[in-house]
DNA sequence: CTTTGCATTAACAAAATTGTTAAACAATAT
DNA sequence: ATATTGTTTAACAATTTTGTTAATGCAAAG
């Protein structure tokens, strides 16, 4: 009946379950015995791996707060102009997020919430994924102003901007489409129609005048 | 000792006491013994007015999500242009989650993750404020692309811009300024500058050809 | 085969959390 | 004064939730 060097790997069914409920219900919300459930183990072994709710939540938070903002850096270090790279990235940006609709929320809420967590867990880190993402976005945004292949702008602006367009309507979804003001599919067209939108907007708004 | 007509209002005391409380930890998070301390009474009293935590968090929300839409609707029925009321509409709704900053996140998370709620609460309601707001909105947009005042544009694609650039950097600045990245008071002065940057951008985008 | 060390379980413990209730209290009307 | 009504409290109850621990299982090393 048991299969030959099929191990279940108990930590890695703990974390994927973690992440489900985490990511699903937030911290606040989540409880250990639904956790240890779903990974199909007694709730005593998430005490034996991870000590405990906040710690587990911690390796939870860390792993995708990396997974976030990791992914983009490679286009970013391409070497196209950046008038192409912007688009890239908002593609990019926009298909990880479409994959992972929850992730947003979960680290704008999370973050919001307990401020000191993402403070301990990532800055002062020397491989801090956002920080690494955010001073190459720095660097090619100010190159590309320097050669003039865009206006001038403040980096952190372009960057929020983008983030904005691309994630604000799919936190607002389910919001929209429950409130009866139009329904579900019809608002995924919309998104869809909209990605390329987006890119056209932004794209105009770094032209020189 | 005792002023003359000053009864404490238990039911307000309660009221003020849980919005602070839902708004800061949101619905999982939060504490009845927590809202009863700080609104000074027992928490039976809190079981004595509003039955249950779920009932009482209703309340809350309904009060809230009403408050956020209804506060624009005069603009938008004011008599003057529409390339006029847009910059208007922006200002004010920047303002309005400036002084309530953690009203957006409260509203998306908890609509988020339970999207039953607003359906019962809102959503079949004759006063349903989102619906209201939203429908006037769509009609003066189309009113303005018939009579040639903005270029052919989707309304819920313009509302969702507007929300989107006003509301998404609120969300983010936990995270921005605990990251590193820059710190808290850049951030505010950003802030100030981009109200003006969004107007421009929305209307740019509106105007024909 | 036995020992050793890690993995796992079941039961328990402690604290927190929502909800209830009977009794006390206060204001007003009778 | 007394009764009535609605308000408030303190104590209790039930459940949930996180965390602990002693006993057991199991696989590999000696």
């Amino acid at each position: 009946m048991k299969q030959k060097s099929e191990k279940p790997d108990v930590k890695a069914l703990i974390i994927t379950a973690a992440e489900e409920e985490f990511l699903s219900v937030g911290y606040a919300g989540a409880r250990m015995m639904n956790i240890a459930k779903n990974a199909g183990v007694t709730h005593a072994m998430l005490h034996y791996y991870f000590r405990s709710k906040d710690n587990l939540f911690e390796v939870i938070f860390k792993e995708k707060a990396g997974a976030f903002f990791g992914n983009f850096t490679p286009i970013l270090e391409s070497d196209c102009s950046f008038l192409e790279k912007i688009p890239r990235l908002i593609k990019a940006h926009l298909d990880f997020v479409t994959k992972n609709p929850r992730m947003p929320l979960f680290l704008l809420y999370e973050t919001s919430k307990n401020p000191g967590l993402i403070r301990d867990t990532l800055s002062g880190n020397k491989h801090n994924p956002i920080a690494i993402f955010y001073q190459l976005f720095e660097k090619e945004t100010k190159k590309a102003i320097r050669k003039k292949e865009i206006k001038k702008i403040d980096p952190l602006e372009l960057m929020l901007t983008i983030f904005s367009l691309n994630i604000f309507p799919l936190l607002a979804q389910p919001l929209i489409t429950n409130v009866g003001i139009l329904p579900d599919n019809t608002f995924r067209q919309l998104m869809k129609r909209r990605s390329q939108e987006v890119s056209k907007f932004i794209i105009a708004g770094l032209k020189n005048t």
